[in-house]
DNA sequence: GTGAAAGCGCTAACAG
DNA sequence: CTGTTAGCGCTTTCAC
C-alpha cells in the first residue's frame, strides 16, 4: 500500500518536465523518439496509472455516464441496463448505476450524488415534475426514460398506450369478454396502459375492471391472485402491468387450480426473458428493454456531445405482441355465458 | 446552464471565507448561530452543492464502491448486486457496478478505471491469478466473491463442493443411476462442483458423465439439450451448471417430447427466483446470492475500516438445497434397467 | 519541442 | 470561533 505513483514522479524519472508527461499522456502532443521512449519506460517502472479525479476536476469532463433506475431485479431494468452499458462502452465510457429501490426519498439523494460524478444520466423514475426539475437543475444532461419528459428536455419510452391496445385486440379477438386490468397506479405507464385497454375494450362495447398491485413484483401478482379469482364475475381474461405480475398470477392460479389459458387468458408486458419458460408460456408485449436502454444511452451521447436538447426530443419505441400459450381462444358457448356478465353495464354505476 | 456555484461563491455571499463554509459544509465544527444562518442561506440562494471530486481528491476517499460482476442478466449477479447495494447504501456508500460481460480483456480496463473511483471494490470474476495480483497492485481493498482468492486477500463464496454433493446425495437416493452433469469449465465453481458430484457418486459406485456448455446461459442449455438427450445412454438425472442452464435445458426437452421428471430429473443451481415458476418447478441449490452480497460488502466495510486484511480471512456460506419438482425418485423398475449401463466402468478407465 | 506557472474546488493544519 | 495558507494531481496557456 506504498504512495501511488504521480505524473511528478513519472516526470522525473524520465527527466522531464511534468506538463511533458501530461501532454503525452493524454497524446496531445508528440515529442521526439526518445522522450517519449523515456517517458514511457518511467510510466511502465511505476506501474503509473494517472488519477482520473484530478483529471476530471479539471477537464470537468467524468469518462462517466450514469443510470438510475428502480429495482435491478426486474429483468426489464436489467435488459435496459445491459444495453445502456454496451453503448457506454462502445463510447469509452463506464457505466454507474444506482438502484433507487423504488425509493423516492433515497432517489433524491442518490441522484445528487451520482449526478456529479458523471457526464450525464439516464432517469428511469417515477418522481413527481417539481423532482425532475430539481435534476435538470444539476446542470448535466439528462434523458428520461419510461415517462414524458419536460418539454426541451430528451426522453425515450415505448409506447405504452398502442402496446395496451393491441392486447386489448388480441383478448377480444379470442373472443374474451370479461377483461380485467391489473395496474400499478404509481408507475408512469400505466396510465397509458389502462387508456390503451379501456378504449380498445369500450370500442367493442366491452368493459374493463381494475386491480390494484402494490409493486411491479413477482410477489405482487401471487398477493392479488386470488382476488381476482374470487371475484364474482371471474374475469375471463387478465391483463398485467408486466411480465413479474402476470408471473406471480399464474404460479397462484395453478395452484388454486385455476388453469391457464382455458379458465383464464393471461398477457403480461416486457417480454422478459424468462416468460418462455413459465407454465405456460406467457403470451406478453415486447417493450424492446435492451433497444431502449441503448438508445437511451445514444440520446444522452448526443446530448454531451453538444446538440441541442430539444433537437433531440422524444423517441418513442414500437411495442410488438408476443403471442405465447398463456392465452386462447374463448370457446363460443363461453362467450355467449360471459356476453351476460356484461350486461349489468347497462344498470349504470 | 451558467457556471456552477463554487464554496468561493457562498463565501463571499455569506461574508465569511471559505474555511468556514468548508467547515460548516462537513459540520467539522459548529459556528454562531448567526454566520451558520448566513452561510446556510447563501447556499440556498446559490444552490450550491460541493464538488464530490475537489473533495475526494483531498480526502482520498471518493464514498463509493464497486462491484465488477460477469453479467447482469443472471438473476445470481442481479440478486448479489442488491445486497451488495443495500449494505453499501446503509453505509452511506454508492455504489458504482461494471457488468464485464465475460469478456476477459474487457475486463482488465473496466477494473482498472472503476478502481480508481472507489474506495475499495468486490470483484466476481474468472480472472487468471496474474491479474488478480495486478488488481491488488490498484492498491484498494478488494474483496473476491464466488472463488478463491490469494493468500491473505478476503474472499466469499459459497460451498460449491458441497451444493454438489447434496446435489448427488439427492440424486442417488431418489435412485438415478445415469447422471450427467452440465458444466462450465472456465467458471471458477466448476471444478468444486464437478468434484463434490462425482465424489458423492463415486462413494456410491456410480459414474458421472460430463457435457461442457459454453457459458452459463439459458441459451447454452437449449444447446446442449439435444446432445444430452440423444446421448446412447441417455442420464436419468441431470445437474445443471446453474439455473440458467437448468430452464433452458427443459425448454427445449419439454419440445423434444422429453418429461421432466419422469423420464430425465434436473436440478440447477442458485436458486434464481424464476425457478419456481419453470414448468416444472426447478429443484435446485440455493447460494444464498443476495447474503452474499451483503456479506461480500462487509467484508469490504471491514477492510476500508482499516482492518487487517489478512485477518478477515474467508467467508464460506452454506449452499441449501430447495426441493421442487424437476427430481422424482426412479422406480425400481428403472433404476435395474439403468444399472446396466454403470457396467462399462469395469472395463477400466 | 519543452517547461514554468497558474489554477480546478476543496480540505487541513495552523494561526489569530 | 474564524481566517490564512498550503497544497491534492493534473491540465493548460504561454513563454522559451
Amino acid at each position: 500500500m506504498n504512495k501511488k505513483p504521480t505524473i511528478r514522479d513519472v516526470a522525473a524519472k524520465a527527466g522531464v518536465s511534468i506538463a511533458t508527461v501530461s501532454k503525452f499522456i493524454n497524446s496531445t502532443q508528440r515529442f521526439t523518439a526518445a522522450v517519449e521512449r523515456k517517458i514511457q519506460a518511467a510510466i511502465d517502472e511505476l506501474a503509473y496509472h494517472s488519477n482520473p479525479l484530478a483529471r476530471s476536476m479539471i477537464t470537468g469532463k467524468t469518462g462517466s455516464v450514469g443510470v438510475a433506475i428502480l429495482d435491478i431485479a426486474n429483468p426489464h431494468f436489467t435488459s435496459m441496463v445491459k444495453g445502456a452499458n454496451r453503448v457506454a462502452l462502445e463510447h469509452g465510457y463506464n457505466l454507474l448505476f444506482v438502484d433507487t429501490e423504488e425509493n423516492q426519498a433515497r432517489e433524491d439523494e442518490l441522484l445528487g450524488a451520482l449526478s456529479r460524478r458523471v457526464d450525464g444520466l439516464i432517469v428511469s423514475s417515477r418522481m413527481p415534475e417539481e423532482q425532475m426539475d430539481r435534476i435538470l437543475a444539476l446542470g448535466k444532461p439528462v434523458v428520461f426514460s419510461g415517462r414524458p419528459a419536460p418539454a426541451g428536455v430528451p426522453s425515450i419510452g415505448v409506447d405504452a398506450y398502442a402496446a395496451a391496445y393491441m392486447i386489448g385486440e388480441l383478448l377480444v379477438k379470442q373472443g374474451h369478454r370479461h377483461i380485467a386490468y391489473l395496474g400499478f397506479a404509481p408507475a408512469r405507464p400505466d396510465m397509458e396502459r389502462m387508456r390503451g385497454l379501456s378504449e380498445c375494450l369500450e370500442a367493442h362495447g366491452l368493459p374493463l375492471v381494475r386491480f390494484e398491485v402494490r409493486g411491479p413484483t413477482i410477489a405482487e401478482g401471487e398477493r392479488v391472485c386470488s382476488s381476482v379469482i374470487l371475484r364474482k364475475e371471474k374475469p375471463d381474461a387478465v391483463v398485467c402491468y408486466n411480465d413479474m405480475v402476470a408471473i406471480g398470477f399464474m404460479g397462484v392460479a395453478r395452484s388454486l387450480g385455476i388453469s391457464i389459458p382455458s379458465d383464464i387468458s393471461v398477457v403480461g408486458v416486457d417480454n422478459i426473458p424468462f416468460g418462455r419458460f413459465t407454465s405456460p408460456a406467457l403470451t406478453t408485449v415486447d417493450t424492446q428493454s435492451e433497444r431502449l436502454g441503448e438508445e437511451a444511452m445514444r440520446l444522452l451521447f448526443r446530448q454531451i456531445a453538444g446538440e441541442n436538447p430539444p433537437d433531440i426530443g422524444h423517441m418513442m419505441l414500437e411495442p410488438r405482441l408476443v403471442m405465447r400459450e398463456s392465452t386462447a381462444p374463448r370457446p363460443v358457448a363461453a362467450v355467449e355465458a360471459v356476453a351476460v356478465a356484461v350486461m349489468p353495464r347497462k344498470r349504470g354505476r
